[in-house]
DNA sequence: CATGAATGAGGCTTCATTCAT
DNA sequence: GATGAATGAAGCCTCATTCAT
């Protein structure tokens, strides 16, 4: 019970601070707003991270380890194609239900701030993502499978970022059909 | 003369507020900062403008025009799908030469903080951009004119995205080669 | 003519910077507020005022003439117990009617930044005003004119401080009658 | 000990403000100076009041229960006109002692910027002050306790307003017993 | 007489972080 | 583990005033 207590409050932590990083952005959340709305005192953040930048770190990999399972779940089908619109239906599920942890990710990996904080964990992010992606286009077009994956990689990315900061009405549906039209077919 | 070492300052700040914002993001660069390269004293920016936000704004339409006389180049070609070339051209070979500006324009629409001071002009931009891109694909498959224009756009935030803030080393020639060939086919 | 709007220009500043210190206090004035107010530039506000402080003095000034030429109005009756009588409808009639001019008075006599600025003029117009009221005084009961004079001008005072800064509904009218006929009576 | 210690601070705060509001007044005070005299961080002051206006409140709170204090020391007598002259002498003792003090409450109540900043809780005073002066006129006139409640506040304001700012040299004592002459004969 | 760009000191407030309890 | 008082640097902005034109 009190192990039980003691992860709920640095839970707590890491749930508010997500959010509120979300809504406000990483510069604009103050430790003290992050205690204020997680019930918790200023000494207790301290105690359990080191630095606001350690807790936007230990965010960012437990984001990143969501984005991975996100990403396994299509491996499980055999046929590569399959495997591509499992991967794009998964994405726009995410993207539609969790708007603001996509927000979160283009935010920290964008602003130059939190980027430099981040580096090296930005890094490893990408390339275990390109990795995953390129395993998939192998096995389609071995010989372009590298400037497929990154097209693949940019299309996606794109639609996200046009959904969720450019456009105020995006037809999110229609795209997602395009999306899989054009990957799923053999 | 006058005229000229009159705008000499206020430009003088505009500019080195744009490439500070792009450098460290808008809410790490302090007014201080910008006064102390600009060469000017605090009380003089705020002569000039009214607010940190309102050198957001100005600085943000500036790019607006910026990007429009960019988008604006293709249309002097008559082929559709020649408008669409020269435009992809255009845009890679800005986004290699200026990468902070388009660093700065992302940076700004994703952080919650910017996005709220920005918004109405977001808007309009995006809009007037959706506008350009869809007078080029009504003239290839009205029907499908929306659809593709999202796409289209899409794709080139996409690579553009991934090129400056994902990956350490992006093979950005063979995706403006890809996008080229995707578009210009009659 | 241009006498006149020279005239013009410098009043036009003396009027809007009387109007913005009652209703905001000195301090909280801006001498670029005044000169927005007033249609007139920085450069032109100190060409006629060598600072913010000279041009509260000449305002605290015109006022005291101003209160002079009230309390002089009296003057005209002879019986004393009628000088009292018009004396005090005449200051009701002002207090009433000028809000802003007798609460820009008390505000300046009793902010210490104010009172130090003014403190020659202060003593003055005191010193006038007591002279004045002591001729009445004198006339009446000269063994006690000193006291009854003091008292005298602490009821007025009184009043116009509890009326114009104390309670926000104020029988002014009962009081006015009370005064009178507590001071017109032979 | 420790709630001493924690208390001392903020009251030492607290105690400093109010010398400083009161001898150059609320607008002339910076928060850097209340910190130097207090001996204080300037991040300290902001930990205990959220902002200066509601530094000020507070004193002026804690001006308001001293006031009522000194009005009640008079109720213990039963006499009505014992209680008036009670109350006068209690009122010169002060005014005396603790210039300040008055000055002080004189200040904030007639400078616009901080009426508005205090403007309920000066209701609230004003409407207790009347209150309790009227329960006492009840008993000897209460056909026209109204009035003389209003002629006896603006009474002892003049004298205080009179003494504590305009006149460099006050009969004070004379007046104190005129006061109490005019009010406690039977 | 008239303008408005320019200055620099200083004001209020926020904030990450530390530390005694 | 938990609290919250305390720090001090830094941030945005305001303002009286000066001066070249």
């Amino acid at each position: 019970m009190y192990l039980s207590k003691m992860e709920s409050k640095r839970q707590q932590v890491i749930d508010v601070a997500t959010r509120l990083f979300a809504e406000l952005g990483f510069e604009n959340t103050s430790m003290a707003s992050i205690c204020a709305e997680a019930g918790v005192s200023k000494g207790l953040i301290y105690h359990h991270f080191a630095t606001k930048n350690e807790l936007l770190r230990e965010i960012f990999s437990a984001t990143t380890l969501r984005m991975i399972e996100i990403s396994q779940a299509s491996e499980a089908t055999s046929a590569p194609h399959e495997q591509l619109a499992t991967l794009i239906s998964q994405l726009f599920k995410q993207l539609q239900e969790d708007k603001s942890f996509f927000q979160l990710n283009l935010n920290i990996m964008l602003q130059p701030g939190t980027r430099s904080i981040l580096h090296d964990l930005i890094q490893e992010r990408s390339a275990h993502l390109m990795t995953s992606v390129r395993h998939i286009f192998d096995q389609i077009d071995p010989d372009n499978s590298e400037l497929c994956s990154y097209m693949f990689i940019a299309e996606l990315d794109g639609i996200a970022l046009d959904f969720l900061s450019i456009f105020d009405s995006y037809p999110i549906e229609a795209l997602k059909n395009h999306m899989i039209n054009r990957y799923s077919k053999a």
